[in-house]
DNA sequence: ATTTATCCCGACTAATCCTATCAACTTTGC
DNA sequence: GCAAAGTTGATAGGATTAGTCGGGATAAAT
């Protein structure tokens, strides 16, 4: 019952950008995205570039550039973003209702495995398809401002905050993260 | 959110293991589960090893040998299968509750999709951990009587029926399935 | 114009999963 | 004792997944 690397680190990027997003950061370089989840930065320029051709998120070329949420976060499900990476949710083939395929058992019509897993498929989707993007990001986000703390992907892009003062952030080292976003 | 092919091919096999023996066949041979449900015999063979090593089922060498459950069909539940074969439910590991294992990003504490994820876990364990091998096999058994059919495994095992008819079945081919099961 | 930070693209490697093949070993029946 | 039907274990190759590397294109800042 495995979500692939792939599908993880997705969702970590998505999350990751659309609490940025709900924090004025619209732009966010890969590097930011790959460094505040730990995740291996070449491999999740190759996600990010299926996303992008999913039309789930758009990115901005040169300096300053970064990937931003293609739509409003609250039009992007989670499940949209798991079948685009990793494909349908049921765990058999024969059990999912957007992408049905055929198995290899004599007779699908009496089989007590494809009920059970069409039972499983439907409890994955009551959970995924429910969700979007800009709930996710709001629940972690107040979780995160109870605790007086901002998302680790917003302090590593405060530095290259507005382009006049660039020059100004590059000489003091980052400030050590006030909580100016707790409410 | 892929169960592995041998994860399925373990369930199709039990279950139909399940029902042979729900109908006083309670030894099978590979050649018959495998082809029953069309698969790779020798892969097959590997998987049964691992389940008969965790105390799922248990063998019988040599001629008129096979394989039998180890214990009742009402006590062994969907879940541990999966488990034993697959690894834990949960898509990843920071949300698995059996076999946690910690994830790559910075505080697991607020992180959103951890939320989530224990929540797909919790549904998937609420359909696999509610149901046993028993009750998946007399519901499939139901389906079949109704429509007056045998499972596919049964038929196949048909032919070395008591050991002191087996010669006499050598010589008929196999009668087409007497629906002698049906109530 | 040059430098710098960023996205873009294609090929390459490593590990794991799936499948097929082959040679033992074990039990039953003649 | 011998042959047939079965399990057991080891091994090798293809397919998918996970991750790396290097060079190019683009845009902002100097």
């Amino acid at each position: 019952m495995k979500l692939s690397k792939k599908g993880e680190y997705a969702l970590r990027a998505l999350l990751d950008l659309a609490m940025a997003q709900a924090l004025d950061r619209t732009l966010v370089p890969l590097s930011a995205l790959a460094e505040a989840q730990k995740m291996p930065a070449t491999f999740l320029e190759q996600i990010l570039a299926q996303l992008r051709q999913a039309g789930i998120l758009s990115s901005t070329r040169g300096k300053y550039g970064g990937y931003s949420l293609a739509r409003p976060a609250s039009e992007i499900h989670i499940g949209e973003i798991v079948r685009q990476i990793d494909g349908p949710l049921a765990p058999i083939g024969c059990a999912s209702v957007t992408a049905y395929e055929r198995c290899s058992c004599p007779d699908e019509e009496h089989c007590g495995l494809r009920l059970v897993m069409m039972d499983v498929r439907n409890a994955i989707s009551n959970v995924l398809d429910r969700y979007t993007l800009a709930q996710l990001a709001e629940v972690t986000l107040q979780h995160l401002r109870r605790d007086g703390m901002v998302p680790k992907v917003v302090e590593l892009v405060r530095h290259l905050d507005l382009s006049t003062r660039a020059k100004v952030a590059a000489q003091t080292p980052p400030p050590p993260m006030e909580p100016e976003f707790c409410i």
